[in-house]
RNA sequence: UGCCGCAUAGCUCAGUCGGUAGAGCAGCUGACUCUUAAUCAGCGGGUCGUAGGUUCGAGUCCUACUGCGGCAGCCA
């Protein structure tokens, strides 16, 4: 939008009738008519001495809840015809009905709605017809008494009234009556791109975007209090590493050079903990340049925190102590959902953070689900040999399986747990044992050739965290990006780079260290109930209309 | 990226066999001094996503494009 006034103008008479379009095309949604009304009850009310814009502050007595929850304290039930006290609030005005000389309107905080009822005898001649000049979503700061109605609604008697904005637009606010809404915005193109009006007109998706809110100040409050320090590493970065994922590329113009957007806070987390600050987290945006789904968003925020001298139970514990925290502290519970598979004589129940989570072994798993043993995984050969002699069918999907297209074991590995395990990990459980060559970070296990110290924690068939003892042998480290390096000559574009500064902190001595990264999105998808991610996204990406 | 579906008034949606655009809410005018999906009477409102094509005639049929959604792919 450019400037103000001159972008509406009215035609001279002996000219086309009507209005004239004076702007670029826009996609906004605007109705000529609607806008006119408006503008000329702004000047009316201006004339009147009611100035919307020239209102600078509106002090409340309380929030909407707080008049509601302290009507009583209020002298909203004193008997009838005795003087009450005077309580000012403000908000949206959401619904209005209009009786001749009386009315009634809600105005809504956001969170809640009080009504209000307006007399022309109460509020006088020019307040009265400054009223009558107000439309549903225009602001309004009101004083008077509280009292019942007669049908017993707990309302305020307006006295004197402030309009404090004016809304020039249409909202599509809906009505409701018992809970249930009649029309309003559905339309999820809609609600997106102009997400102003989702949250004004629909309290469920207020409730998960603000929900979001909670849940990261909870998690900081977690981990505050248990004296991790809270750093900001770079977004701008040479070589993105920490995971495997394309990556978005942009320009620094100062030094002429084309830099990355980070994947991930990995790297530069271990090399705080090399700086000896035992305990760090960081909570912060990461970039992947990939498909977008309901689960996947280019952008989207990571928690990761790595504790020194703690090993992978330490850092399950954190998990569970986490979730449980989170959930106690929002009062947020996830909903049973229809994502997992149940077992047989199983019910589809609501996963419970106050308790310890389970604990599965990744291969015993597989083996517990597909019959696949781990004799059979031996290597990448026997184990296309055990698949190629059996229909290998998702049981959760019914779909066929491709197999063969894995370049080593760990992929296979993985695919198949994806297939056959995850659908089935209804309650917190945390899956441990994953294979070296995708755990390119994780400490190798002395126990086990082949597979490293990490585990992934799954609730309702979703991965909700990844975790591992990280790699303090520089050495090791070394020869395993040596391996990805490779892996990327091969064509793997998603394979880890080289990164010599990481070594050379690795070098210079790491402490044994645990540590783990969690989705946001992800989470705050789970405790919501919501199954995709654009809903706990207040303005995700939408191509240009 | 592939396949499928959707796109009509500010919002939510109808639109029959291809015959020239409808409803509710919102808006405007009027009535109504305790309503709450307020009620009653009347009125205005549309480049039917965009561009082509078929046809005497296209919201409707065909093609392409754009956006959104779903599935698949991709995403440890």
């Amino acid at each position: 939008m450019g400037s103000g006034s001159c972008l509406w103008k009215r035609s001279s008479a002996g000219e086309s009738p009507g209005w004239t379009r004076d702007r670029p095309e826009s996609s906004l949604p605007m109705s000529d008519d609607v806008r006119t009304l408006r503008l000329e009850k702004l000047a009316r009310l201006r004339e009147l001495g009611f100035d919307p814009y020239a209102v600078e502050r509106w002090e409340r007595t309380d929030s909407a809840a707080g008049l509601l929850d302290r009507f009583e304290e209020l002298g909203g039930d004193a008997d009838e015809g005795t003087e009450r006290p005077t309580v000012s609030f403000a908000g949206r005005i959401v619904s209005m009905r209009l009786m001749g000389k009386a009315a009634f309107a809600h105005l809504s905080d956001g969170d809640e709605k009080v009504q209000g009822y307006f007399k022309k005898d109460d509020l006088g001649e020019e307040a009265w017809e400054a009223f009558g000049l107000l439309d549903i979503g225009d602001h309004l700061g009101v004083t008077g008494g509280l009292f019942r109605t007669k049908t017993g609604e707990k309302s305020i008697h307006v006295r004197t009234l402030a309009p404090l904005s004016k809304s020039l637009q249409v909202l599509p606010l809906g009505k409701e009556k018992d809970g249930h809404q009649w029309y309003g915005l559905t339309d999820v193109e809609e609600r997106y791109r102009h997400r102003h009006l989702d949250l004004v007109c629909n309290p469920e998706a207020r409730h998960a975007l603000l929900a979001r809110s909670r849940i990261v100040s909870a998690v900081r409050r977690y981990f505050e209090s248990k004296g991790f320090f809270e750093v900001e590493t770079p977004m701008l970065q040479l070589e993105a590493g920490g995971a495997a994922a394309r990556t978005f590329g942009t320009h620094f113009n100062a030094y002429d050079l084309d830099v990355k957007l980070r994947i991930s806070l990995e790297l530069y987390l271990k090399r705080v903990i090399c700086g000896d600050v035992p305990k760090v987290f960081e909570l912060g945006r990461v970039f992947r340049n990939e498909g977008v789904s309901n689960r996947h968003n280019p952008e989207f925020t990571l928690l990761e925190w790595y504790e020194a001298y703690a090993n992978l139970e330490d850092v399950m514990a954190t998990v569970e102590e986490l979730f449980a925290f989170v959930a106690r502290e929002t009062g947020l519970t996830p909903p049973p959902s229809d994502t997992t598979v149940a077992d047989a004589g199983e019910e589809r129940v609501a996963p419970d953070f106050s308790k310890p989570w389970h604990r599965v072994q990744l291969l015993e798993e597989i083996e517990r689900r597909s019959g696949i043993t781990a004799a059979d995984l031996a290597s990448l050969d026997s184990a296309k040999r055990a698949l190629g002699e059996r229909e290998i069918v998702n049981p959760a999907t019914g779909k066929r399986i491709q197999v063969g297209e894995e370049a080593h074991l760990g992929g296979l590995i993985e695919k198949l747990l994806e297939v056959f395990v995850e659908p089935h990990l209804q309650e917190p459980t945390f899956v441990v044992g994953y294979p070296l060559e995708t755990s390119p970070l994780a400490k190798k296990d002395p126990s086990r050739p082949g597979f490293t110290r990490r585990f992934e924690g799954y609730v309702l068939g979703r991965e909700v965290c990844n975790a591992f003892s990280e790699i303090n042998d520089p050495t090791d480290q070394r020869e395993r990006f040596e391996a990805q390096v490779r892996e990327r000559a091969r064509g793997d574009d998603e394979a880890h780079p080289m990164d010599e500064e990481f070594l050379y902190a690795l070098e210079g001595g790491m402490p044994p260290t645990g540590g783990c990264g969690i989705g946001i999105d992800r989470m705050v998808m789970l405790l919501t109930g919501m199954e995709h991610i654009r809903e706990v996204l207040l303005f995700p990406l939408m191509r240009p209309r």
